[in-house]
DNA sequence: TGAAATGTTGGGGCG
DNA sequence: ACGCCCCAACATTTC
């Protein structure tokens, strides 16, 4: 027993059960100390979107309440993290810091320094494995680099010994003498100035209940039509867990066994959690990743400069059916199927040939599940530029894929009203539907499919750039 | 975790 | 019965 707190620093973690650094904590027998620090400077470029801030405020309210039920409190401050730990530590006469790491490149500069400011103080800093299945570093190929195509990651992933079972949640958590100062949430400004985020209230619940709550709905609804129905955008059979994820609401682990305990229909399932593994340890191996190409002929090709074509793509209003149901549910609900979300992201790098980092932007700022791994990883696959990525002549036609994966068009009508009343057989085109009138309501194709698909494949398969 | 062009095959209509 | 054409359906190649 302990008259020192123990400091749980959160951060990706916002959870109770599973959390290795608050059992750590608990485990040195005396007070914890919960400790929420707001500090988005450190992560520039990188700080987190208009969307993330709004989950974020959700999911600390929920941590808030999740901790006062258990006879605890969070303390909330704004960074810089070192100074707001040491002040912390020094009201508390905590000796011992805990937290779960994150793999983005600033994150680990800053707990390397963190550790060493700390330890220089005479407190023990104890970093404890994140919401990964394996840790970054210890999947390599046979000559000891990293794997660059994901079926061979995630073959050597499943050679491994898997993740530890999950913990329970702690049922009361021992209060210090007394709780130091602490901000208000609300004060971060963490919520939108005007309130546009009435259609995120409408479909998310942050939080660590919000999670548990839809991997169970999920795990109930069908996990064995996963693998064919979650390339439907109209069938909603995705799991949705991917803003829980990315802010540590659930564990990776968690979901690892839970999921496997549905036997092999679930493998589809499982073979997706592991691309994010895969893009967390791309990123961890390729720091530079997020700004540029990971493959070094990319970094010559000339984009185009289309501002008029951005905009077009960010509001929805590209001609395209499929690509602006994406768009726009993006902008209501701060999420995009992962079908459109390939579709939209190769209408902008193929169609429009502009930067991938741009979508990569956009992304950033309207996904309440923006994650520096997957979202570079992602992008750099759909222009070609990345690992395992898509060969620069997969060009995806906006029709046919609507055609294939929302063919009676529930979808976009459901996020693209104008064209409420087109017909089944022209809603993915309706330019071509004799006595549909568009043009005010919905606009023409902004690049003519065949034209723009010769244009990108003329510019991307020039010898003097990609061979 | 593509699409389009090109090639091949086989059934049916027809002289 | 046969050759010829057309074309859908499928397979392969190319971008």
């Amino acid at each position: 027993m302990s008259d020192n707190p123990a400091l749980v620093w959160f951060g990706l973690d916002l959870r109770l059960a599973d959390n290795p650094a608050l059992e750590r904590a608990i485990a040195q027998q005396g007070a914890v100390l919960p400790v929420f620090l707001w500090a988005p400077d450190e992560e520039s470029p990188w700080s987190p979107g208009a969307a993330s801030r709004w989950w974020l405020h959700q999911s600390l309210e929920e941590l808030e309440a999740a901790l006062a039920k258990r006879g605890s409190k969070l303390t909330v401050r704004r960074g810089p993290t070192a100074e707001a730990l040491l002040a912390l530590a020094a009201e508390s006469g905590a000796k011992s810091i805990f937290w779960n790491r994150r793999y983005e490149p600033a994150a680990i500069t800053r707990d390397r320094e963190l550790e060493r400011r700390l330890r220089e103080r005479g407190i023990a800093a104890e970093s404890c494995p994140g919401n990964l299945l394996f840790e970054p570093g210890t999947i390599l190929n046979a000559s000891g680099k990293p794997y660059q195509v994901f079926t061979a990651f995630w073959r050597a992933c499943l050679a491994m010994p898997g993740p530890a079972e999950p913990t329970p949640a702690p049922s009361r958590l021992r209060a210090p003498a007394q709780w130091p100062a602490s901000l208000e949430i609300s004060k971060l400004g963490l919520e939108p100035k005007a309130d546009w985020a009435g259609g995120m209230r409408q479909t998310w619940r942050p939080g660590e209940r919000g999670a548990c709550k839809q991997m169970t709905a999920f795990l109930g609804s069908g996990i064995e039509i996963y693998a064919t129905d979650r390339d439907r955008p109209d069938h909603g059979g995705t799991s949705r867990l991917s803003p829980h994820l990315h802010f540590g609401e659930i564990s990776a682990r968690r979901i690892w066994h839970e999921v496997r305990r549905h036997g092999a229909a679930a493998d589809s399932y499982v073979r997706q959690i592991g691309w994010r593994e895969f893009s967390h340890h791309l990123l961890f191996h390729y720091p530079h990743t997020p700004r540029e190409a990971l493959r070094p002929e990319f970094h010559r090709f000339a984009w185009r400069t289309d501002a008029a074509g951005l905009r077009a793509w960010t509001r929805g209003k590209t001609g395209y059916p499929l690509v602006d149901a994406g768009m726009r549910e993006l902008w209501h609900t701060g999420w995009m199927h992962n079908r459109v979300r390939m579709l939209a992201a190769s209408f902008l790098v193929k169609h429009l040939m502009l930067p991938w980092q741009e979508g990569a932007a956009w992304f950033w700022d309207t996904l309440v599940d923006a994650d520096l791994a997957n979202n570079t990883m992602g992008w750099q696959w759909s222009a070609g530029c990345g690992a395992d990525a898509a060969p620069y002549f997969r060009i995806f036609n906006p029709v046919i894929q609507g055609e294939r994966f929302d063919p009676e068009g529930e979808y976009v009508r459901r996020w693209v009203p104008e064209l409420a009343r087109v017909p089944n057989q022209w809603i993915h085109r309706p330019w071509e539907a004799a006595g549909v009138d568009l043009g005010k309501k919905y606009p023409r194709p902004i690049v003519e499919h065949a034209a723009a698909r010769k244009r990108a494949l003329a510019a991307l398969g020039a010898r003097s750039f990609a061979g």
